[in-house]
This record gives C-alpha cells, sequence and structure tokens, in this order.
DNA sequence: TCGCCTATTTTTAGGAT
DNA sequence: AATCCTAAAAATAGGCG
C-alpha cells in the first residue's frame, strides 16, 4: 500500500514497449466506453477502428461498424462498394451479350466467305447461295462503277494538261516571237510532251473538252485494266 | 461561484434535446481527444466516425479515414473499393475492344453482302470479287455433295422399304396358303404398295441393293431438285 | 453553438498480483 | 494480457455569458 507520486504524463510515444502495450489496452476500452456512451446519451451512431502497432485490429460500433462505414462513404460523395458491383455486373452482362453477337457475325462471316459450310443444312444453304450471288453482282457494278468513274477523273486531268500544255506552248511562241528565246527550244519543248503524234498548236486548245479518250468497252471482263494501279486521289 | 449539487448521470436517453446536443459536443471533442492521445502515445492508427442524431457527419483519424476503412476492409477480406475499380476499369476497355471487332465485323460483313460498297477503293472491291466468287464456289459445290448424300440417303431408305415390303408381301403369300386370309386381300396389299406396275413378288426381292433409282444427273441446274423440301435427318 | 467555470465523476499511470 | 489498487489527472454536467 506504498502510494507513489504521479505526475502528468507528457502526449508522446512511450518508449518502453509493455507500458505501451498496457496504456494501449486500458486507453483503448476507455474510448469504447466513451464511444458506447455517447451513442446511448446522443442516439448517435458511432464507430471506432484502431489498429495496434502490431497491426492488430480493435473496432466498435455502437450499431454496425460496415453499416457505419457505407453511411460514412455516401456521405464523402464515394460510391458504395454495392453500387459498384452492381456496374460490374453490369459490365460483364454487356461484354457476355457482345461476345456472343461477335460468335454470330464470325460465324456468319465464315459461311459468307464459303468456310465452315458443313454445318448448314440445305436450305441454308441454298439461301446463302442466293445471297452470294446477290452480292457478287452487287461488287461486279459497283467496282465497274468506280472504275468508269476513274476512268473520267483521268480523262478530265488529261484534258487539263493538255489543255495547260497549249497554253504553255502559246506563250513560248509569243516570247520567241519577241526575241527573248530561240526556236530551238520551243522545238524542244513539244517534243519533250508529245511523243510523236502530231504537234497540238494553239488552235486546236479550246476544243478539247469532252470523249477525247481511246474507246473502252467496260461491259466485257476488264481486268487487265484493273491490273494497273489508278494513282487517283 | 455558487457551488451547486451534481449527481452521476445514468448512460441513457438525455431527453433534454439542449443538453443533448450540449453533452453530444463536449464528449464528441473529448473522444477525438482520445483517440488523438491514444494513436500518438502507443503509434497506433485511429479512426473514429460519428453520426449526430440529426445526420450530420463528424470524423476523426490519425491519418486519413479513408486510408483506414481502406486497411478495416482489407482485413475483414472486403475487396477495396480500388480493387474494384480496377476491375471495373479492365472490364470497360473488354467492352471497348469487343465493341470496335463487332463493329469491324459487322462492316466487313455488309461488305461481304455486297452492301455499303461505296466506301472501298477498287483494290479492296477486286479483293472482295474474288472472295466472292471463290465463295460462291465452295457453297455450290457444298450443296452440292450435300444434295448427293441427301439422295444417297433417300435411296437407301427407299431400298430398306421396297425390301421390308417384299418380306411383308411373302409373309402374305405364305399366310393365304395356310387358309387365314383370303387372296383378295392380297391383291388389295398389292395395288396399295406399287400403283400401276407390275406387282413385284418374293422372286425379286433379295437383289434391290444398287443404284435401282432414277438417273439424276447433278452436274446440270438442279434447281427443281433443291425446291423440294427432303424431310431426312 | 461555443467557451468558461467548478464540483464531481471518470479515467488512467504506475505498481502489484 | 487481464485485473485490482490508488492517487493524480482528465473529462464533464450543469450553469452562465
Amino acid at each position: 500500500m506504498v502510494k507513489i507520486r504521479k505526475e502528468k504524463i507528457k502526449i508522446r510515444r512511450i518508449d518502453y514497449l509493455p507500458a505501451r502495450q498496457v496504456t494501449f489496452s486500458k486507453r483503448r476500452r476507455g474510448i469504447f466506453k466513451k464511444a458506447e456512451e455517447l451513442s446511448i446519451l446522443c442516439e448517435s451512431e458511432v464507430a471506432v477502428i484502431i489498429f495496434s502497432q502490431t497491426g492488430k485490429l480493435f473496432d466498435f460500433s455502437s450499431s454496425s461498424t460496415k453499416d457505419v462505414i457505407a453511411r460514412y462513404k455516401s456521405h464523402t460523395g464515394e460510391k458504395s462498394n454495392q453500387s459498384m458491383l452492381d456496374q460490374l455486373q453490369l459490365e460483364k452482362e454487356n461484354t457476355i451479350r457482345l461476345s456472343k453477337e461477335l460468335e454470330d457475325k464470325t460465324r456468319k462471316l465464315r459461311h459468307l466467305k464459303g468456310e465452315e459450310l458443313q454445318d448448314l443444312d440445305l436450305d441454308e444453304l441454298q439461301k446463302l447461295e442466293k445471297l452470294v450471288e446477290a452480292s457478287h453482282g452487287r461488287v461486279m457494278e459497283t467496282k465497274e462503277k468506280k472504275i468508269m468513274s476513274e476512268i473520267m477523273a483521268l480523262a478530265k486531268k488529261g484534258d487539263e494538261l493538255v489543255e495547260a500544255n497549249n497554253q504553255l506552248k502559246q506563250r513560248m511562241v509569243m516570247l520567241s516571237a519577241r526575241g527573248d528565246i530561240g526556236p530551238a527550244a520551243i522545238m524542244e519543248l513539244e517534243n519533250l510532251n508529245n511523243g510523236g503524234e502530231e504537234g497540238v498548236t494553239s488552235e486546236s486548245a479550246t476544243n478539247v473538252t469532252t470523249s477525247s479518250n481511246s474507246p473502252l468497252s467496260l461491259e466485257d471482263d476488264c481486268s487487265d485494266i484493273l491490273s494497273l494501279k489508278l494513282g487517283l486521289p
């Protein structure tokens, strides 16, 4: 029963481990008690979460710690785990749906390419054949239209070039008439631009408008034309 | 400076609202202070979450309430919001990837069906045409094979039926020879089974094995045959 | 709502078990 | 680690501004 002097302790880390552990235990209980009292006295919801230095978890709650945490999260504007789970579920269903669609399309694509036909019955094969035939027709048609329009574009460009050429030549002639350059240079130009043809002169420069190309029957097979790469936009 | 008698309070709901509010405020600060002291004295992580009766949130934490909550959740085996977010992100990327693939396949499918060809260039159109042609060939081939095999199956079934029929007739003849049924019934049977043909009798019943069908040239267009629905497995 | 006051209750440091 | 003891420290009920 020896009474020992005590003095107020400083709020700083307790260095002596056993003392620290004891204090932790005592004060922890103290806080939990206070928390409970507060929740009862004032009808409030209280949660206390404590991790000891060793990582051990101690928690108290007037109701359920998880509930209080959920309420805390909704208060701080965070999405709850539940709504997150819902979203995840939705995304997964989405993925499954997309996968199914993809599988279906992949299958159809194979069939249209003439692959894996063995799992089609006669009826389906007939429909597929009709489809492929129709498709072939449209592809041919589109291709021919495209070829025509590209040839037109080429022809137009050619005409424009001829026109530009003629205007250039006209200028050259005028310049040579004024003695700025010699006639030899003009000859050189003409040979460079139309190899072997009769020289296009200024008088025919205005009526090079339409259908000046070679005749082309697009009704026939024109795979030889197709094979040349048309470098137009 | 009048000294007033005080007595220990009971831990039960404080009915008088103003007193309750004051107590809430005082004790709340008390708990927070204790919590802080504990965290410092014992180097522990502490979080206190309090909801007042009016729904107002008060929280204290030695570090960050969210961190403590995350630690709490990982301790109680729940998935953290973060890992959930990661998962969600992953799913979303998955969805985007699938959507892109789907779009691509849809496009290709359209082209193979001869739709939306205008956004193909000449080169692509040519490749597509080749593909469709090849596909058409394979579809035709497969269809013909299928038709052949179905006809074979039909023929086989037919032969089996004829065979069964003959055996049945043979029995009938034997039965009639024993006087169990009259000859009129046999005639009736024969007329029912082969309308107009000469009666198939027991002596031809054993050699109905192969190629007893009508001649069919499958090399030609056989769309008229295709149109009849073959109800075989 | 807050701070201040003060008598009283409650908590707790330190020791011992 | 928990519990008891005790004196000192801290918290706080109730009142007042």
